[in-house]
DNA sequence: AAAGCAATTTACATAACCTTTACATTGCTT
DNA sequence: AAGCAATGTAAAGGTTATGTAAATTGCTTT
């Protein structure tokens, strides 16, 4: 994870990328806007610590010049005392904001926030749900196995994905009928079985080991990575 | 722009709506969990502002069951003295949060923040889209395939571009009845699939591989590159 | 009113696919 | 080990959604 680093004030820029590289992430710093701005233009962060205060153009025109190109999360840091217009700061498009002095604990857990955030939004946008090789894409119904496209039918497709939405735990008959199938399971009803042979038969052409695990009197199981 | 509020506060919710409505958004709310979600699901809003305490099930449930399907850009909103972990609300998926009370000024500016937002993602997104042989003009109503021109009749122009306009995802017949059409699509309704067969008529003079595929039970899509 | 189109409905063929049946197998209990 | 219930699955059956030619309707133009 690579962060950009926009303050003038040294003690702090200092503290930081110590703190924020022992926890994973990789810190680059620039003391002034105008050269903060042109470095952030021309280059791919996963979030952009930007201070309100600084030399040569202020954080907020920073913001604003950076967002004609640019989405990188941004989150600003303000002064102490320093009289901040928070909605003009969300107005130009800043993700969140911290004012100083904070705790080093607050900023950690709002960056890994916005980077998961934006993990997430991306996923969603690719409309996936992945797990241990399974991916599945509701909005276009379609069906991964390692990365193999598999063909499922409408009913295998919710099913496999009520079980990926509940993954690693156990998921009765009763209720993949009820949620699937739309209605209560009937003594003799084998087509839940059915469905779920044939997804294990989809799934098996292209992954040796088994995800989808019978508990016997309870219901199935698909397997978490480990 | 369309919000979906999901409150159980009534005042409240009649005043952001008098409020929201005055600048130009168009509001639906709805007053417990349950009901807000099934209709979040099922519909389609620019943000969604959503109550964490709420009758039927809470706001963190909510969110979480939407963002299995949906990408709708979601603002928490706590009430007062609530405790509300506004990391966990992150990681799952909220866009924002604001605390009750709030400025009016306020919640505008983060509601515009995050439609600018989504709609600049949205434009990036859509600026990777590669050719995949089907060109409309709009302004024309002109329709290549393959730069073969094709004659489209009105309607079939209207459903090809609402499919192009949604490349890669499924559209339901529902949603072209009622987008292009007009009307709700009616049980024994064959009309669109009749269009669908003559605009793949049409364009299979000019290209080989199948361009708009079927999704039983679910809708047509219009096939991206590959 | 006739002609010309486009949209829709009708009618039937076909394909997709859910369910049932039937039998084999597994796993638990006694 | 026997017995029983649950599960696996191939094959058959039946239902529903879809594809599409052809007829019909509706509208506009001539």
């Amino acid at each position: 994870m690579k962060v950009l680093l926009i303050d003038d004030d040294i003690e702090l820029v200092e503290l930081l990328t110590e703190y924020l590289s022992s926890h994973g992430f990789s810190i680059t710093a620039y003391h002034r806007g105008d050269t903060g701005l042109s470095h952030a233009q021309t280059h791919d962060y996963d979030v952009i610590l930007l201070d309100v205060m600084l030399p040569g153009i202020d954080g907020f025109e920073v913001l604003k010049q950076l967002r004609q190109t640019k989405l990188t999360p941004v989150i600003m840091l303000t002064a102490k005392g320093e009289d901040f217009d928070r909605i003009f700061g969300l107005e130009l498009g800043a993700d969140d904001y911290l004012a100083k002095p904070f705790n080093h604990r607050e900023l950690l857990a709002r960056v890994k926030a916005i980077t998961r955030r934006i993990e997430n939004i991306q996923q969603l946008a690719n409309n996936s749900l992945e797990e241990n090789g399974i991916r599945l894409t509701p909005h276009t119904r379609e069906a991964f196995a390692a990365e193999n496209k598999i063909e499922l039918t409408g009913t295998e497709f919710e099913i496999l994905f009520l079980l990926l939405n509940n993954q690693g735990e156990i998921v009765s008959k009763e209720a993949i009928s009820e949620q699937v199938l739309g209605r209560k399971l009937a003594p003799f009803d084998r087509s839940i079985d059915m469905h779920v042979s044939n997804i294990r038969k989809k799934i098996a052409e292209h992954i040796e080991q088994e995800k989808i695990k019978t508990v016997r009197g309870a219901g199935y199981i698909l397997l978490g990575s480990a």
